[in-house]
RNA sequence: GCUCGGAUGGUGGAAUUGGUAGACACGUUGGACUUAAAAUCCAAUGACCAUUGCGGUCGUGCGGGUUCAAGUCCCGCUCCGAGUACCA
C-alpha cells in the first residue's frame, strides 16, 4: 500500500478539528504545560519556509508534553493592527481591516496545512475589539497608578493624592518626570484641579508630555527607540528625526531596576538578557550640581567617576537643553544659535555617522567648580546627548577619550588628576586601577576607595548624592496613525480625562481617508463622530462637542507593542466579557513554559511584555512577575538566491562560467526556475517578465545555462522565497516538518536546500513500510526480537532526552537509524512498532495517527502514553574496546563489560595485534578505563 | 570599539564528563532490476600514499600549551555572523 500522504493529512487535519483535539481544558486536576509561538503579525506575503521552523519546535514540544500527561495550553492568534495594512490602505483606499482578515486567512489555510496542534477555539486578534477593550482597560490602569520606589511597585494615585494633601511632595518617594516641582501640603491643597492634574501626570505610569521623539516624516508617525535601526525606521528604512512633540509615554523607566534584576531567574539564551542588560544600561556614579556664575541655573551632570571631579576643565551640555539659551552670553548668541540650529537639522543617522568629526561651541558662561571655586568654560557639543542622565557633562579630558578629543581640538586644558601616567596623547580611562593625585582630599587613593570618598563629599556639601542612572528611556505610546487601539481619552481643557472602563471598549471610528489631515492631525482627525459624551457615556459626533459635557477625543492610537505586551494571558481565558482573564485561569496558567520566537524582539516586545507583567503583578492582576519562563530563539532559515549575469548595457545573459569574460550586473532570477544542478530553465525565464522575452543567451557547451547562487534572507524582492504550501503538496506536512528540524540545530541561522529533504522523505516511506507487507497492512502480535526491543529503547531513550534538549536535528537522525536498523531486522512486531508510532507522533502527526488507528485504537494518538525506556532492554554484556597506541586508535577488540581492569590488560596485551604493534618493544604504561578505551604507551 | 555567538568532508550536520572524529542525510561513483527511464535495492565515498591483500601518513580556522589521550580544556591570534554604539 502507498504512502498517500496528502489523503492522510488532509484526513487528520479535518479530524482534529471536528473532534477539537487540542482543546486545552482550564479547570484540570492535571499538571499543566503553556507552550507559545511569537505572535505572528498576518503579512500579506503569507508565510515562507522560515517561519514554521519554530512553529514545528513548539509543536512537537506540546504534543510531547500531552503524551507525557499534561494538560497542553498551545494557543495561536494575531498581532493584527500595525503599519503593513495601513500603508496598504493608503494606496489601495482598501480598508486594514478588509486586508487584515484576507492575510489571516491564508495564514491560517497555511498553518493549517502543516498539522499543528494549536487550540484555534482560544484564537484572539489584537484589531478585536472584544480583544483591545483589555488593551484600553491596562492602560486605565497604568493611567491611574504611579511607581512607588519605597514599596517598590505600582500603587494607586489614590494614594499619591493623600501623600500630597497630608506633607506635599518632598518626600515623596516615587518615580517622576524631571523637575518636578517642589510643594508642600498647603501649597497642594491651593493648587487648581488643573494644576493637580498637571503635577500628577508627571507621575502616572503612562503619562502625557511634551517629549524628544523619533519623528519619522516618510511614515507620518513617531517610532519608539527600538523601531530606530542605524537612525532610519525599521519598516522602510526612512530617516528619522528628533522632534519634540506632545505624547503618551510609557514610565518603562521606573521598572528598570526589577527589569535588570529578574533577568537572572529566566531560562533564556545569554546574548538575548545580555542584550536587554545593556539596553536598560545601568551605570552607578553620582549626580553633582555646578553653579553657573551670575545666573540661578544650576547645571546637573551625572558622572560614573566622581573621583575625577578635581580634573574637570570645561562643561559640555547638548544643544538641545532649554538651558542653553538661558546662560549663552550676547557675544556668541549668534555662533550657538547656528550650531543649533545646524544640529537639529541633522537626522539621528547623519549625526551617528559624523562621530569621528568634533564640533562645539563656547557658550560664554561659566560654571563654577564647587571644591576649587575655579571658573569652568560651558560648551556645548553634539557629542553630549540630551537623551541620556542630564544631557550635560563635566568633561575631564585626562580621563574620558571623547573629553579628551574635544579639549584638544578646541585647545582646552587637560590637567592630569592621575599619579604616574602620561596623558598628553590619550586620556587614561582605565576604571579599575590607577591612583588620583592634584585632587586635594582624594590624592593617592585607589579607585573604589576615591569614589565612594567623593561621593561623600559631594553629598556633605550638599552639591550632589549618589545616583544610578540608566539608558532605559520611557516609551513613547502614540502612534499617528488609524490601524491601531483608540486611547480612552478626551480632553477637557486640554487635560486627558479618562473614560471610565465600563464604557469600553472605545470602538475605532470609520474614516474616508487613512492619511493625516490638512492641518497635520493624525488619521482620526477625519472621524466625523469622535467626541464624547460625558453624561451619556457615548462616542457621539463631533458637531456637538461644547466643552461642557461633550468632548474630543484623542486623535492618536496606541503602538503595535500595546496588544502583544500581554496576549499570552489573554489565551489563558481568551472569551471572558469581564475581565482580561479569570483568576482561575491565571492561577493555573501561570506563565508561559516555553517560548518559542526570532531573537529580533529582545529590546522590543521581550522587554515590554516583561513591563507590563510585572506592572499587572503588582496591582495583583496576575500571579506572576514574568511573562516567559524559557526561551528558546530559532535561528533565521535564509535563502538561495539565484543571479544571472547579463551583459553591461544589453539584453543579453551568460552562463555563470563564462562571465568572468563579459563585464556583467548579476540579476535575481525566481529561484523555482532553477533546478538543483543550477540550471535556469530558459523558456520560464522568458515568459517570466516582458522584458526577458527577447533575451539572448550565451550557455555551456551543453546548451544549459548556469545561474551563480548566494545565501541571502528570503524574501520576495529576492524572487528565493520557498512556499511551504509547494512542500506539502510535493512532499507533506510531515515530511516539511522533519526536514525543517532535521537541517540543523534550532538555534542556529541556515540556508534553506531543497535537496535533501528527499532523504527525509524516503525515510517517512520507509517507515510506512516497517507496518506494510506489500499493499497489506501487517502487523503481527508475536514477541519481538532482542535486537528489535533493543533499537526501540535505545531509540526511546535518545528521543526523550533529544525533546528535552531542543535537539530536534539528532531525533530525526535517530528515527532514521531506527527504522534502518527495524528493517535490517525484518520486525514486524507490535510490540515494537507501536510504541515507535507515539515516539514519531510529535514530529510527523499524521503519519503517526493513520498508523496508529490502523493498528486498532478509536482515538487519537495524540494523548497515548509516551513510550518509557528501560535500561533492561540495552544492557550491554560486551565492550568494542577502542585500543590505542599512544593515543592513536590501531584495532577494536570485543570484551566483556564484567572484566575487571587487569584481566583486560591481560587480554588486550596477549593479542596477537598488540604484539605486531609493539613490534617488541615494552610499554610503558598501559592505561585502561573500563567501558571506554584503552591506551598503551611506549 | 564593546558584547555575545560561530568555524568539523563536495554539502547540511553528529560526536556523553576529555576516551574509536565525520553518526544520519544529501551529493557523487559503481552495480542489480528494466527494452529504456524513473522508482527501488546493494556497495564505495575526509585527503594523500600503498594496494593482490595487510596497511601507513595527515586531518576538526591558525600558532602554542596541558594530558596516557584534545573537535572538546588553557593561552595567543585570524576570519565570519548577530547585537550595540559618542551612554559621561
Amino acid at each position: 500500500m502507498q504512502y498517500n500522504f496528502n489523503e492522510i493529512e488532509a484526513k487528520w487535519q479535518k479530524r482534529w478539528a471536528a473532534e477539537n483535539t487540542f482543546q486545552a481544558n482550564s479547570n484540570s486536576a492535571q499538571k499543566k504545560f503553556y507552550g507559545l509561538d511569537m505572535f505572528p503579525y498576518p503579512s500579506g506575503a503569507g508565510l515562507h519556509v522560515g517561519h514554521p521552523l519554530g512553529y514545528i519546535a513548539s509543536d512537537i514540544v506540546s504534543r510531547y508534553k500531552r503524551h507525557k500527561g499534561f494538560n497542553v495550553l498551545h494557543p495561536q492568534g494575531y498581532d493584527s493592527f500595525g503599519l503593513p495594512a495601513e500603508q496598504y490602505a493608503i494606496q489601495t483606499g482598501q480598508h486594514p481591516a478588509t486586508t487584515t482578515k484576507t492575510n489571516i486567512e491564508r495564514y491560517r489555510q497555511q498553518l493549517d496545512r502543516i498539522g499543528f496542534s494549536f487550540d484555534w477555539s482560544r484564537e484572539v486578534r489584537t484589531s478585536n475589539p472584544d480583544y483591545y477593550n483589555w488593551t484600553q482597560w491596562i492602560f486605565i490602569q497604568l493611567f491611574n497608578h504611579y511607581y512607588c520606589y519605597t514599596s517598590n511597585k505600582a500603587q494607586p494615585i489614590a494614594k499619591l493624592i493623600d501623600l500630597f494633601e497630608n506633607e506635599g511632595n518632598k518626600h515623596v518617594n516615587a518615580a517622576s518626570d524631571e523637575g518636578v516641582e517642589s510643594f508642600n501640603s498647603a501649597e497642594w491643597k491651593s493648587f487648581s484641579s488643573e494644576k493637580k492634574e498637571e503635577i500628577l501626570l508627571h507621575y502616572r505610569l503612562t503619562y502625557l508630555a511634551e517629549t524628544e521623539v523619533n519623528w519619522c516624516p516618510a511614515l507620518g508617525t513617531v517610532l519608539a527607540n527600538d523601531e530606530v535601526v542605524n537612525g532610519r525606521s525599521e519598516r522602510g528604512s526612512h530617516p528619522v528625526y528628533k522632534k519634540k512633540m506632545k505624547q503618551w509615554s510609557m514610565r518603562i523607566s521606573a521598572y528598570a531596576e526589577r527589569l535588570l534584576e529578574d533577568l537572572d531567574g529566566l531560562d533564556w539564551s545569554e546574548s538575548i538578557k545580555e542584550a536587554q542588560r545593556n539596553w536598560i544600561g545601568k551605570s552607578e556614579g553620582a549626580s553633582v550640581k555646578f553653579n553657573v556664575k551670575d545666573h540661578d541655573e544650576v547645571i546637573e551632570v551625572f558622572t560614573t567617576r566622581p573621583d575625577t571631579i578635581f580634573g574637570v576643565s570645561f562643561m559640555t551640555l547638548a544643544p538641545e537643553l532649554d538651558l542653553v539659551q538661558k546662560i549663552t552670553t550676547s557675544a556668541q548668541k549668534e555662533a550657538v544659535d547656528a550650531y543649533i540650529k545646524a544640529s537639529s537639522l541633522k537626522s539621528e543617522r547623519d549625526r551617528m555617522a559624523d562621530v569621528k568629526t568634533i564640533s562645539g561651541v563656547f557658550t560664554g558662561a561659566y560654571a563654577i567648580h564647587p571644591f576649587t571655586q575655579q571658573l569652568i568654560p560651558i560648551w556645548i557639543g553634539d557629542y553630549v546627548l540630551a537623551g541620556y542622565g542630564t544631557g550635560a557633562v563635566m568633561a575631564v579630558p585626562s580621563g574620558d577619550q571623547r573629553d579628551f578629543d574635544f579639549a584638544t581640538h578646541f585647545n582646552l586644558p587637560i590637567p592630569n588628576v592621575f599619579e604616574g601616567v602620561d596623558v598628553s596623547k590619550e586620556a587614561y580611562s582605565d576604571k579599575d586601577n590607577g591612583v588620583i593625585t592634584n585632587s586635594d582630599f582624594l590624592n593617592g587613593l585607589k579607585i573604589k576607595e576615591e569614589i565612594d570618598k567623593a561621593i561623600s563629599a559631594i553629598e556633605a556639601k550638599q552639591i550632589g548624592k549618589r545616583h544610578t542612572n540608566f539608558r532605559l528611556r520611557d516609551a513613547v505610546f502614540s502612534r499617528q496613525r488609524y490601524w491601531g487601539e483608540p486611547f480612552p481619552v478626551y480632553y477637557v481643557n486640554g487635560l486627558p480625562r479618562l473614560i471610565e472602563a465600563q464604557y469600553l471598549p472605545l470602538v475605532l471610528p470609520e474614516i474616508d481617508e487613512y492619511l493625516p489631515t490638512e492641518d497635520g492631525a493624525p488619521p482620526l482627525g477625519r472621524a466625523k463622530k469622535w467626541a464624547w459624551n460625558t453624561s451619556t457615556n457615548q462616542v457621539v459626533s463631533n458637531d456637538q462637542i461644547d466643552e461642557v459635557t461633550t468632548f474630543p477625543i484623542e486623535l492618536n492610537t496606541m503602538p503595535g507593542w500595546a496588544g502583544s505586551s500581554w496576549y499570552m494571558f489573554r489565551y489563558m481565558d481568551p472569551h471572558n466579557q469581564d475581565q482580561m482573564a479569570s483568576q482561575d485561569a491565571l492561577n493555573y496558567w501561570q506563565n508561559v513554559d516555553l517560548y518559542i520566537g526570532g531573537s529580533e524582539h529582545a529590546t522590543g516586545h521581550l522587554l515590554y511584555s516583561r513591563f507590563w507583567t510585572k506592572f499587572l503583578y503588582d496591582i495583583n492582576e496576575i500571579p506572576v512577575e514574568e511573562p516567559f519562563k524559557k526561551m528558546i530563539n530559532q535561528g533565521m532559515i535564509l535563502g538561495e538566491s539565484a543571479f544571472a549575469y547579463r551583459i553591461k548595457e544589453t539584453n543579453k545573459f551568460v552562463t555563470q562560467s563564462k562571465a568572468k569574460d563579459f563585464e556583467t550586473d548579476p540579476i535575481h532570477v525566481d529561484v523555482s526556475m532553477v533546478n538543483v544542478s543550477h540550471q535556469l530553465d530558459i523558456q520560464s525565464f522568458k515568459k517570466w517578465r516582458s522584458e526577458f522575452a527577447t533575451a539572448e543567451f550565451i550557455t555551456e557547451k551543453d546548451g544549459s545555462f548556469l545561474v551563480a547562487r548566494e545565501v541571502e534572507k528570503m524574501s520576495k524582492s529576492k524572487y528565493n522565497v520557498i512556499n511551504p504550501d509547494d512542500i506539502c503538496e510535493t512532499y507533506g506536512a510531515d515530511t516539511l516538518r522533519m526536514y525543517e528540524m532535521f537541517l540543523g540545530p534550532i538555534e542556529q541561522a541556515k540556508p534553506w536546500n531543497t535537496a535533501g529533504i528527499t532523504g527525509v522523505h524516503n525515510f517517512l516511506r520507509k517507515l510506512w513500510k516497517l507496518y506494510h507487507n506489500g499493499e497489506q497492512f501487517e502487523v503481527n502480535n508475536a514477541a519481538a526480537s532482542k535486537e528489535a526491543m533493543k533499537t526501540l529503547h535505545k531509540t526511546i531513550r535518545k528521543v526523550t532526552e533529544d525533546i528535552e534538549n531542543f535537539s530536534f536535528n539528532t531525533s530525526v537522525s535517530t528515527f532514521m537509524i531506527a527504522v534502518n536498523e527495524l528493517a535490517k531486522q525484518k520486525c514486524n512486531s507490535k510490540e515494537v512498532l507501536e510504541p515507535l508510532a507515539i515516539l514519531i507522533a510529535p514530529f510527523a502527526p499524521h503519519i503517526a495517527e493513520e498508523l496508529w488507528e490502523k493498528l486498532g485504537h478509536n482515538d487519537s494518538i495524540s494523548t497515548a502514553p509516551f513510550p518509557v525506556y528501560e535500561d533492561k532492554y540495552i544492557v550491554e554484556e560486551v565492550k568494542t574496546y577502542p585500543i590505542s597506541f599512544n593515543g592513536k586508535m590501531r584495532f577494536t577488540l570485543d570484551l566483556s563489560l564484567d572484566l575487571a581492569k587487569e584481566e583486560i590488560e591481560k587480554s588486550v596485551m596477549n593479542d596477537e595485534r598488540t604484539k605486531k604493534q609493539l613490534a617488541g618493544r615494552t610499554p610503558k604504561k598501559v592505561i585502561v578505563v573500563p567501558g571506554k578505551i584503552v591506551n598503551i604507551v611506549g
